[in-house]
DNA sequence: TGTCTAGATGGCAGTAAATGCCAAGAAGGC
DNA sequence: GCCTTCTTGGCATTTACTGCCATCTAGACA
């Protein structure tokens, strides 16, 4: 049953979000500051910490929750599905469980324009990729020679990089372009074989088994 | 010529940086405050800000230099190599632009144990990969029906994807394994058909044009 | 060599995000 | 109606970071 704490939380939460998306539209991310949405919203700064932890938690703070039904929607595909066609599923599970259209585009420009957003996102999303590890590991050929634990963190990787690009340009584009169409094209364009040439890699890796972050 | 202001300068870095690296060390980044590491190098604080201008810069500082290195490697390759093996080869080239092997692998694993840190080193190599662009996309067939922009931009991002995905196992191995060959492994791993079965993508995308930041 | 200038430094105050603490108030169970 | 529990707001504090200004010094030049 749904008491009055948490509907009035609701309410709260909805509040806060809207006046503070309003507000980074209109002045920018990081021209907005805290004590202005929590002003604004007509609620302390000191309440507004409790409800979202960071500032960043103000735009990307359904990540959690995203990166679980994520999970779950990977989990339940068939086992016989290849580790890439269960990933792909899965982000398109998420293409549904969005906000209106517009707000998701709007918020993806937001990220994409500010640079601490952005991180945090990115930062967001690579808990989302630890946790996809065991999943798609037991997607994978059992007796293969890299390690499978390479090889899935490599397509989780892969796959992650081309949401991302996907999105970027969706982001950028006027909204008429479709993101699942994207991605397809992204992973199509990776995972075909060379265009012009089909050179082996160099191959020079003359045994300097330590070297930089690259 | 170099002057005494240049040298005291690299000194003055020199001496911050092992400094900032030694404490990280000892108690973790976030546990280091700016005050401590300028207090123990001998600095003013504010002097440590016109130096590094933020304290991730003192970790992720050199990525500036870097990333011109491997755009200028990725250039200088023969024309008729394909994208992926150009920018396989800047890598390379970079593994060996680094301080010394042991530095470089406590580097990144304070890199990668630090989500903070971690979401800013891929924020500052997304800059890398706008940066490369046009560089890949001059390297691709030019009739191709993908968009060029956005085939670059997969294979740039996937190329990274798996060159953080080898520099993340590199880091957290024991220092035994090679970082070219896990590269080649990660990407061998995403360009390979499909395990299991090659089955076609869903490819339910039912006019749903604007979705989420996914 | 002496002087003058540009650049480096340090101190100080200030901003903004975030956290801890505590007292006051509202909701829920009885 | 009372008491517990959860919520809220105000206050102080920490930490990263910036602007301003006085001071000092390396380097250029007469």
């Amino acid at each position: 049953m749904t008491t009055l704490w948490d509907r009035s939380r609701q309410a709260a939460v909805q509040a806060i979000l809207d006046t503070a998306l309003r507000l980074f539209a209109e002045q920018g991310y990081e021209q907005t500051t805290i004590a202005q949405i929590a002003r604004e919203a007509g609620i302390s700064q000191r309440s507004l910490f409790r409800y979202f932890g960071t500032k960043e938690d103000l735009v990307c703070g359904d990540q959690e929750a995203l990166g679980e039904l994520l999970k779950q929607s990977v989990r339940r595909q068939p086992a016989e599905m290849s580790a890439w066609d269960a990933l792909r599923t899965g982000f398109e599970v998420l293409l549904t469980a969005n906000h209106t259209p517009e707000r998701a585009l709007e918020l993806s420009r937001l990220i994409f324009d500010t640079p601490s957003l952005h991180a945090r996102y990115i930062e967001k999303r690579l808990r989302w990729q630890a946790d996809l590890l065991p999943l798609v590991q037991a997607r994978l050929d059992t007796g293969s020679r890299p390690a499978p634990a390479l090889q899935a963190k490599a397509i989780i990787a892969t796959v992650f990089a081309c949401a991302d690009t996907a999105t970027e340009l969706w982001a950028r584009g006027e909204g008429e372009l479709d993101l699942a169409d994207l991605y397809d094209q992204c992973l199509a364009a990776v995972r075909r074989p060379c265009e012009p040439n089909t050179t082996e890699p160099p191959h020079s890796s003359e045994g300097d088994p330590a070297s930089a972050a690259v």
